[in-house]
DNA sequence: AGAGAAACTGGACGCTGTCCACATTCGGAC
DNA sequence: GTCCGAATGTGGACAGCGTCCAGTTTCTCT
């Protein structure tokens, strides 16, 4: 064993360390990786970036606050986790049936992003006190929509296509939201925490037909 | 200011506390009432029960097991609180409607319990390594069932009267728990945590009635 | 009455987040 | 170019946490 071969960083001779701020998002994020919200630990991130750890409050008011830059890069990993399974659809026959499967491409993506990166999906729903996502530029995709405003685009385009009566538009990405994150709650640390994917995989296809059929 | 006018156990004069294990349940019970899951603090449950805290570990074996215990305590609340709203429905006319009533009643308990006892309901579901709720005689109400169980025999019901097709009957619990369930964080700390409560009634029926219609 | 097990106490350890006082370095005004 | 204030990082401390070990008190069973 060679002394400890973890990301060290190669113990920065300079007394500033030049980017600190990125440093301790990066290694938060990380530690989120593993082992979702509550593996955020300041001290940890401080120790990952070489630092001592009151360093951390230069850049971060507390380890809440830390924990809610993560939250938000989480948000957005997840934003983007959606857009490419919706890039997937693209060039399909009917506009009708491309709506469909971009919301479903919506709902896939969120369910791929909670079963793939279930630490950071935990993580961006972690909220000690209150808080959903509020628009928020660090929680935006690279389409520069947010999760929640993707699901809502989705149901845009279903409505422009006839097939969601206008009525029905508003607030109908609660009722789908709820649905698919329930559902993931319920497979990552639920009753179907055991089930084999294949079984989750078809069960989350009818969550998804649900949402079409009942919305 | 008298000292402290806590709920303080009369400061025992027994070495033998009697009935700590109970004690410190409820303590922790308390704790996650007030705070959630992370306000279950050991060492605040001993004190509670006027102990060293130490001595939580001949009944405990660690924090973890508090948890547990509560969370069991709060599944069989949540139990309650579904059973509660489901003998409002009782004696209505054709068993049809009945059945119908019942699901609902199901969906509006769960969703009364998550509003009125966030914490508990919080804890309920807090698990920081996998377990969903497998049958366990400390998680039922007092009709026998947990709160997964009453949610399967209203859908059975459902079944029996010929309004749920049987093949569409396995697994349906995991559509109507996920959206339910995920309704419920959406609101509790989610997007919809500043709307009012006459609004988030109106979208909590529409998901049941999505349920409803899409299971 | 005595022995062994069960319940509780006391003190310690390492970990955490956070605060305060101090050291170093950077960038801009003169 | 030099000086000075602001920004950044260090060191040491504190309280609170979960947990462990060793001792003490009490109960129960023979």
């Amino acid at each position: 064993m060679t002394k400890k071969l973890r990301t060290k960083p190669p113990a920065r001779t300079t007394y500033r360390h030049g980017d600190l701020h990125r440093a301790l998002l990066e290694a938060g994020i990380a530690l989120a990786r593993e082992g979702g919200p509550h593996a955020i630990v300041l001290r940890e991130a401080t120790r990952r970036a070489g630092v001592a750890p009151n360093a951390a409050y230069r850049h971060f008011a507390s380890r809440q606050d830390l924990l809610e830059a993560v939250r938000s890069a989480a948000l957005s990993e997840l934003a983007n986790a959606m857009e490419a399974e919706i890039a997937k659809v693209r060039r399909v026959k009917s506009p009708e049936e491309a709506a469909r499967a971009t919301l479903r491409a919506v709902g896939a993506g969120y369910l791929r992003f909670a079963f793939t990166e279930t630490g950071l999906f935990r993580t961006a729903f972690a909220t000690p006190e209150l808080l959903g996502f509020t628009s928020n530029p660090a929680r935006k995709g690279r389409s520069g929509l947010d999760p929640l405003e993707l699901l809502g685009s989705a149901l845009d385009t279903l409505v422009a296509t006839g097939l969601l009566p206008p009525e029905r538009r508003p607030g109908a990405e609660f009722l789908a939201w709820s649905s698919v994150h329930g559902f993931a709650m319920l497979v990552i640390d639920g009753p179907l925490h055991e089930v084999p994917r294949a079984d989750v995989d078809s069960i989350g296809a009818r969550v998804i037909a649900m949402v079409e059929k009942g919305i």
